[in-house]
DNA sequence: CTCGATGCATAACTATGGTATATATTTGCG
DNA sequence: CGCAAATATATACCATAGTTATGCATCGAG
């Protein structure tokens, strides 16, 4: 039973991961490669978590901290993003989307409203529903990390935070 | 009713791409950058869909031709896949998996049942049934592609392969 | 006050992606 | 059958995304 069910996990996961890959990748040539990865998945973490420290972000986004530093000096030649200091703390610099990035944003939102939906205009309903819950699921185990799981449950963690 | 729909599709496919990019990220964090994404992409679809041409696993991929040679020549240089002319068309190869190949993605796979499954130790059946569902789901949509959504559906493709 | 920890930038490097182009081969049409 | 268009892949060049290592300034705890 447990052995079944390991190995289950891990072929579910693993597609997961190539299934993403695949589906990033989709959405980048669906909209004709307009809008790197890198820029929309920052974009959108500011937009649905607020403004952040570069190490917040980078945390966020899963990357390293000066690929961040790098990725955010791009974004804030183009306008996307703000950068002020932090009043806590004077190394730090808190990072926000401006007007600009949420049009941006919004743009990128037309595009996949345009270029990637179709791919998944048949879906039934019960279908779409698996896809809501799986991306909440998703949220919740990708959202900023306090703790790794070794240390401690992603669970855990969070009735640790409370 | 439709411009509802409309919107709660758009957003969930939103958080569905970013979530899914930071799945990639946390995957490749976890394992400590051993084995890179593209790398790992490439072995699992090989795995999975067998032997096929250069040009049919950029498609695959969702990446471009040249992007996929120049991944395969280091992945064939680590042995991890082999060329093989196709009788079929000169100018082809076929690309498959080694066994090198095959033990690396088994310990790619068990890179990921210990450093990325703890993440989701605890999901009740339901939502690992959710997970498996929109795997199946996101896997049909990211097949290979024969026909864009604009020209046809992706179920309208398939019965016109049938 | 001191020292270890922390936040970010910079440097250097590797990897991943793109488009454009070239060459050889295949295919389809007249 | 001949020819032109289409196709398969490699190469060149470019930009971006990611890493680790390092340096410097600042913070925080003892």
């Amino acid at each position: 039973m447990v052995y079944i069910c390991a190995v289950t996990r891990t072929q579910t996961l693993e597609q997961l991961l190539v299934t993403s890959s695949r589906l990033v990748r989709l959405a980048a040539q669906a909209a004709g490669n307009a809008t790197p990865s890198a820029v929309w998945r920052t974009l959108s973490i500011l937009d649905a978590e607020g403004a952040m420290r570069v190490g917040e972000l980078a945390a966020a986004s899963r990357v390293s901290q000066p690929g961040m530093t790098r990725l955010l000096g791009g974004m804030d030649d183009d306008g996307l993003v703000t950068r002020s200091a932090d009043a806590a703390d004077s190394r730090a610099f808190i990072i926000g989307i401006t007007p600009v990035g949420r049009e941006a944003l919004a743009g990128w939102r037309d595009t996949l409203a345009r270029t990637l939906e179709p791919w998944f205009a048949d879906l039934p309903d019960a279908d779409w529903a698996a896809l809501e819950r799986s991306v909440a699921i998703l949220a919740e185990r990708t959202a900023s990390p306090t703790a790794s799981p070794a240390a401690t449950s992603p669970a855990t963690a969070q009735e640790e935070r409370a």
